[in-house]
DNA sequence: GGAGTATGAATGAATG
DNA sequence: CATTCATTCATACTCC
């Protein structure tokens, strides 16, 4: 990620041949520093969902640097990028706002305030449905439960604000 | 992926939490202990795996207390859940006999974290229990996509014949 | 101050 | 493509 060391110098590249049934357990793929650089290279390229034909080729010379199968470099894409989506969407509705250095609460007091408006919602999660049928004619590829609205932005929660009724129930009612 | 960022370029500025890490250098988020007693309470009252928009407002939440992403929540639900199951599922293994092993573990941390799992914890989340497929059931899923067929060829590197050395050149041209 | 542990972070491997 | 699980790495913390 970002902020981490640069130092992480794991044993990888260890995909040694035979030697005696290898008691290392090679339960996964563990790519070589080489391998990520060259797959990282073509993900900047723009390469993000290779055809069967690319992985097969990226996986041949990919080879040569170690122990890889083809659906490695296809996991591989898949993850980064879904990875670099994900990053992206949470960090984009994260940062904004820095308050929280005013005025400590006691604990007691913001679980107080999560039980703020006790509304009988009662949301159990997975029951994201609620129409959008308002806004442009759904395509056929509209389905998904892509409820993640990626302008998801402020969430006004009202955060120092009045609050009293200290109960300790924290029912996820802010959620 | 920019994995390599030297060291610390993050800091956790004092938000002196009630206890716990203050005083903490750079690196990783270290939660307060308030923030780790809300994702806890939020655990036992049963959320295991909050969606993309939970995770955000906890993490909305809980920058009250501190410096926080969305990523540690996720983070953190990923790993509490991930470590009471390995732990379980060790607890299920390490019962050959019943010894009482007791004294072993010693530990009050331990004995705390049985008496937290053995609550009896509802979980109110798309549980997915029934277990029937627990009994083996080879019905193997493994249809590995389109790869189950790699070429893959442990001794025949340079098939290009463009790669001869590690010089980490490879100009991508094979596609 | 080093061993052992708790835990944050990362990622390979899936599944639907 | 979104989400999840398992495993592992890295590090903060605790206790001799």
């Amino acid at each position: 990620m970002d902020e981490v060391s640069g130092f992480c110098i794991k044993q990888r590249g260890g995909y040694g041949g035979g030697s005696g049934g290898t008691g290392t357990k090679c339960g996964r793929w563990n790519p070589t520093t080489e391998q990520v650089k060259v797959l990282t290279d073509l993900f900047r390229t723009g390469l993000r969902t290779p055809s069967t034909d690319q992985i097969q080729k990226i996986s041949s010379q990919l080879s040569f640097y170690g122990k890889i199968e083809s659906k490695n470099v296809f996991y591989w894409f898949q993850n980064h990028k879904a990875r670099e989506r994900q990053k992206r969407r949470r960090v984009l509705v994260d940062e904004p706002n820095d308050f929280h250095h005013q005025d400590k609460l006691s604990s007691t007091k913001y679980l107080a305030e999560l039980n703020h408006i006790s509304e009988p919602e009662r949301v159990l999660e997975t029951l994201q449905l609620f129409p959008l049928n308002s806004f442009r004619e759904p395509v056929e590829s509209e389905k998904r439960r892509l409820f993640a609205n990626d302008y998801y932005k402020e969430n006004s929660y009202n955060i120092g604000t009045q609050m009293d009724h200290p109960t300790l129930d924290l029912r996820l009612s802010f959620l």
